[in-house]
DNA sequence: ATAGACTCCGTACCCCACCCCAGAGTCAAG
DNA sequence: CTTGACTCTGGGGTGGGGTACGGAGTCTAT
């Protein structure tokens, strides 16, 4: 099971060249992130250097691009359309800004709903639930 | 198709009262966020003030709790497990402020990356690629 | 009595990025 | 040649929060 012509690697081995699952690589190959790879018989034959891609698609998407946004980053994968790059990049930062404004405002209202829970007489009602209802809106 | 003991709604009415479609309504019920309701015939009657508690739910899911949490504040409705709630409200607190952390992290790296990008040479690697390349890092 | 609006229930489907399984086939080492 | 690790395909499941469909039953106004 060593691999068979040099530098020619099974689906498995891949998997774990790049640290992911074998049905990770079959997925990604589905929605075309990955080229469709050679056979020898029935089994996928896949040069070792495809762990790079693989390392670049869980990289994008620690930083939050879709599979889809990642797609179109390995369209433009040889770097000519900066242009074009720029535009996925900055569009994902400005939902992360919106996202971080939404996220903001819940944290301050939780906050200082819980403030003043503590803070309120124990014979009166929570305020937290209290906010809830639409009543006290 | 005036409700017809005065102050009982049929679920539509109820749905609209509330902005919700019907379907949400029942799958509400089915979740245990709402009793389950009277039946004349075999159509479900609803008392008026339900179009309340489903506004609380609608609330609660805007400060970002989900239909699990907002069942549990459900239950405390009452008000009086203070220490209860307040744990519910600040483990969400603690959520978000973990996805606060996450969302600030990718932003600086983007900005960083896209700033880099418009003041390289565009002989050069895009850097936003670059970076997601492996043996870059 | 009839049209049309409403409701019933169950089921299936949406998105996203996979994971898991069964049953059959394949491969290399001992 | 057998063993055991691997791979194949196809299909189903996950979670969260619903939405959509469709045939049948029911209600109300005219």
């Amino acid at each position: 099971m060593t691999p068979l012509p040099e530098g020619v690697l099974t689906i498995g081995r891949l998997a774990k060249a790049a640290a992911v699952g074998v049905e990770t690589i079959r997925y990604y190959q589905e929605r075309g992130l990955l080229p469709v790879p050679a056979r020898s018989g029935a089994f996928r034959r896949y040069p070792p250097a495809l762990a790079e891609r693989i390392r670049f698609i869980k990289r994008a998407q620690e930083l939050g691009f879709s599979l889809d946004e990642v797609a179109e980053l390995l369209d433009l994968e040889d770097g000519a359309d900066r242009r074009s790059i720029r535009r996925i990049a900055t569009d994902r930062l400005t939902q992360i800004e919106h996202k971080l404004v939404d996220l903001r405002r819940m944290q301050r209202v939780l906050k200082h709903l819980v403030v003043e829970c503590e803070h309120t007489d124990a014979g009166r009602p929570c305020p937290i639930i209290r906010s809830l209802s639409p009543a006290w809106s």
